[in-house]
RNA sequence: UGGCCUAUAGUAUAAUGGUAGUACGACAGAUUUUGGUUCUGUUUGUCUUGGUUCGAAUCCAGGUAGGCCAACCA
């Protein structure tokens, strides 16, 4: 028996409208601006418009907001595409605003046939100074009264180019006294005589968002339009032309935007970490675009899971990246297969065992009832994490110290006999004995340990190195911070080990695994790796109770 | 000295005039050949002041706090 899941207020509306019929389905839009790479927030907004039109049979058009060329590029076009599939997605159809050029510019003309829009010659100073304050109405000039004819004549010449950028633009006839500034005379195009990456040289004149966004959804015929709070304004205008022009009277819905804890979420302040080299490219794996947490390892239904469980509101929210991982982890839990690498080695030589190598065989996932397994070698010379040993061990402690004893993992129980060190002092090698008859599987030693340790035989060990990353800044709330939000970036956000000991089965294993080295964390392959050096990138830590613990006490 | 949006545990999010619930977190315990997982329990909340009502998180009024709006950006 499974509770009803209870509706957020865009799906109330939308099944307010269902029932009234006022439409037989719905159909949404997801209207990305081809100026940079996605993230976990266009994610929001992904799952969210999608999401809707499946969960009502309705349908959801990718739409490229194309129309100010001078910051947009095919690149990102193909990034955005990648991205919303990987995400589990499929657009009904690939829109683009450029496409309706030549449409937006016959609305245009409805509007100017109508008086309602008329060709301004001011500068863009004068018409920032006419436009008022929002405590002080804005004053019209005189461009304003200039006859139909004369706009019409003036807006095909703006159309074939005969005026430089910034010397006219065409605005709507609204209200200058408006306490809404957008309604006060907004401009619908203006001038640049611009390369567009679909277009070419096609056009020198370009519609403003206000003019395009809500005019491609009434084209195509979006029955719910779904955007941020801060298009909150925007909506008197959007609505102001669908009916002077007459045409599909999309709505539009605002939800809140996403924000999470120790990063930052604007593409401006995404694109100035990739070009001033505090990262290494968009897909930086500490990045929070959906590339960059692909390539860490986050699943695609990790970050789905997260989207739903954060919810769709109106109230400003800054969600703790804990949830994020808690998703994570949950889907790697059930997928990832286990392997035990040794990162801080520390040799034992186990002194009572004879044989060259034992194979042991070890689960590949226990939360798997039908796991596979693998067989690992085990033999005299072997490597624990330097971690598990204490030559003064703390209490509660768990793990090997002078006479205590532990289980390798899937081996035997081991116990410490004697502790090598240099002439520094350093422990450098533990000698040990074995217990034959405690193996795995079939222990009859009788021997009860707390800990479970993982190893790596020295003799078999592949080497791999392995990237380690932590949030991008040392503050939680960044946007709010006082001051520049470089200041604080986290210096240690990525640590490398160059040299790390994994058990054999490691380096046959590919790309679209996902594993949980045993006690360190769940990783990936990272694509910078080569046939003859593996490239693990952490995808998150597991929970660490006894970290938590020792933390407690100092 | 304008208009608009918002306010529920630490963080999010539900309850649509009728028992304030869920998730993450935190804490405690059980299980465990990963100090992981799983399981159980505990903890903490309706911004404020009035009003309407048998009954208010919900409706109304005032206040307070936060956010957004004056790009030829989206």
């Amino acid at each position: 028996m499974s509770e009803e899941k209870s509706l957020n207020f865009i799906e109330e509306i939308i099944e307010k409208d269902l029932a009234e019929g006022k439409h037989e389905t719905i159909t949404t839009r997801f209207p990305p601006e081809p100026n940079g790479y996605l993230h976990i927030g266009h994610a929001k907004s992904i799952c969210l418009n999608f999401g809707l039109a499946i969960k009502y049979g309705g349908s959801t058009n990718l739409r490229f907001d194309d129309t100010n060329p001078v910051t947009e590029e095919t690149e990102y076009v193909e990034s955005i595409k990648e991205d919303i599939k990987w995400l589990g997605f499929n657009w009904a159809n690939e829109f683009y605003a450029s496409d309706y050029f030549e449409q937006l510019y016959q609305f245009a003309v409805k509007l100017i046939n109508k008086g309602l829009a008329y060709v301004d010659d001011s500068t863009s100073e004068e018409i920032a100074q006419q436009k008022g304050s929002p405590t002080i109405p804005g004053v019209r000039n005189k461009f304003a009264d200039r006859t139909i004819d004369e706009n019409l004549q003036l807006f095909t010449e703006m159309r074939n180019g005969k005026y430089a950028d910034g010397k006219k633009v065409l605005r709507a006839k609204v209200d200058m006294s408006s306490p809404n500034m957008h309604m006060r005379d907004p401009i619908l195009y203006r001038i640049k005589h611009a390369h567009h990456h679909r277009t070419g040289d096609k056009w020198c004149i370009y519609p403003m968002y206000d003019f395009a966004h809500g005019q491609s959804d009434s084209i195509e015929k979006i029955t719910h339009s779904i955007c941020t709070l801060e298009f909150i304004p925007h909506r008197e205008l959007y609505n102001w032309l669908i009916e002077k022009l007459e045409i599909f009277p999309s709505h539009q819905y605002e939800f809140a935007r996403l924000n999470v804890t120790y990063t930052v979420m604007s593409k401006r302040k995404l694109l100035q970490l990739v070009n001033e080299k505090h990262v290494t490219g968009w897909d930086d794996p500490r990045m929070p675009t959906i590339c960059g947490m692909r390539r860490r390892g986050y699943g695609a239904a990790a970050l789905r899971d997260f989207c739903d469980k954060i919810g769709i509101a109106k109230r400003e929210n800054l969600i703790d990246i804990g949830l994020l991982e808690f998703c994570v982890r949950e889907e790697l839990n059930k997928i990832a297969l286990r392997r035990m690498v040794v990162f801080n080695p520390l040799k034992i030589t186990i002194t009572n065992f004879d044989k060259d190598v034992e194979f042991v065989s070890i689960e590949d996932n226990p939360e798997d009832e039908n796991t596979t397994h693998r067989q690992v070698p085990f033999s005299k010379e072997i490597y624990i994490e330097q971690d598990d040993f204490m030559e003064v061990p703390p209490k509660k402690y768990f793990r090997l110290f002078p006479g205590g004893k532990v289980r390798l993992k899937g081996a035997y129980i081991i116990q410490c006999d004697e502790v090598v060190k240099d002439n520094a002092g350093n422990v450098v090698e533990l000698k040990c004995t074995y217990f034959p008859e405690s193996k795995s599987g079939n222990d009859t030693s009788g021997i009860q340990v707390k800990g479970t340790l993982h190893w790596v035989s020295i003799a078999h060990a592949v080497n791999a190195e392995v990237r380690m990353y932590d949030r991008l800044f040392k503050v939680e709330n960044v946007a709010e911070a006082e001051r520049d939000f470089k200041d604080y970036i986290n210096p240690n956000s990525l640590e490398i080990i160059n040299k790390v000991y994994a058990e054999p089965a490691l380096a046959k294993d590919s790309f679209d695994q996902r594993f949980q080295f045993l006690r360190k964390g769940y990783f990936c392959l990272d694509k910078d790796s080569t046939t003859d050096k593996l490239i693990f990138n952490r995808t998150v830590t597991l929970k660490d109770t006894w970290a938590k613990e020792v933390k407690k006490v100092n």
